[in-house]
DNA sequence: CGAATAAAAGACATTAATATCTTTTTAAAA
DNA sequence: TTTTAAAAAGATATTAATGTCTTTTATTCG
């Protein structure tokens, strides 16, 4: 529900690098999707998005990974979630209508647009800076649990 | 977003049925599926998960098609979502990590949790009766439009 | 330069969701 | 009883999401 399983794994390797790879330190895709029991080329297909989006920094050959850069941690969530799955999601009759709005609503319509904008509100405000303070960081080891 | 497809014709289709179909009158797959705009057989499908779980009546042959019975108008909306989609995408850690609570919660997990729980409420008390009162029932000449 | 390393890119595979088509079963009515 | 209509059932097809494998490109270092 909500998101794809890509959403996640992108959070959570752009997580897993905003912790790990402080002072610029280069991590690598064999580390994250190790550490985070993550498929391996799939994540690197995910993690390929993220940095032309701008969002990590990446170099290739020896000693190269992937890194933070200014953005990473001014990152809104929204925007990886644009990354993965899009936006419409948040615009789509939850009913399948095609359109979506106050003109003709479904008879969810109302309550389904507060929660959705509950959950915008917070994916706009939200930045991966906010998930990587001393008290939340302790989860990151929990995400490779199998 | 939140739900699949399926869920959005199952919902539909025992609306329309519910709106149309007062006093027993049985309505067909055929008609639903035009109404809807909804494919067929897919459509078929699900409506035959939903008779399995007796939320509709259905009978074969001329003059046959689904009919509402005492369970439809009180069925909840939960019990829909969980013919479609099952039930564990209310459960499951939005990051995608295996265990879902508050003993290793992900950052986004007190949030996500919130919002999650107004959801299923709403689900859980909302019926199908609730959706067809007639300051809703226009909406159902909108679910058409393509 | 040449070897080694790591991401980028792209081809291919699998699975789950969605969609279509055909056959079987049930029931009504002539 | 035969015909016909409609859902049930099941087989097959398509598409999108997820996952794997191979080749290419860029970078470092000896
Ligand atoms: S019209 Fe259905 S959610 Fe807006
Ligand atoms: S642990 Fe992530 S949503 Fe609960």
């Amino acid at each position: 529900m909500f998101f794809s399983k890509s959403f996640g794994y992108a959070l959570r390797g752009v997580l897993y690098v905003s912790i790990e790879g402080k002072e610029g330190r280069k991590i690598q895709i064999e580390e994250i999707a190790e550490q985070l029991s993550v498929p391996r080329h799939f994540l690197a297909k995910i993690m390929k998005a993220v940095v032309k989006k701008g969002i990590l920094n990446s170099t290739k050959g020896p000693y190269g990974g992937f890194s933070i850069n200014k953005k990473t941690l001014n990152t809104k969530l929204i925007h990886l979630v644009e990354l993965t799955d899009g936006t419409e999601l948040f615009n789509n009759c939850i009913l399948g209508l095609k359109n979506c709005n106050g003109k003709n609503p479904c008879p969810l319509h109302d309550e389904i647009a507060l929660i959705r904008s509950q959950l915008l509100n917070k994916f706009g405000k939200t930045r991966v800076g906010d998930l990587t303070d001393e008290e939340n960081v302790n989860f990151i080891k929990s995400l490779a649990v199998v």
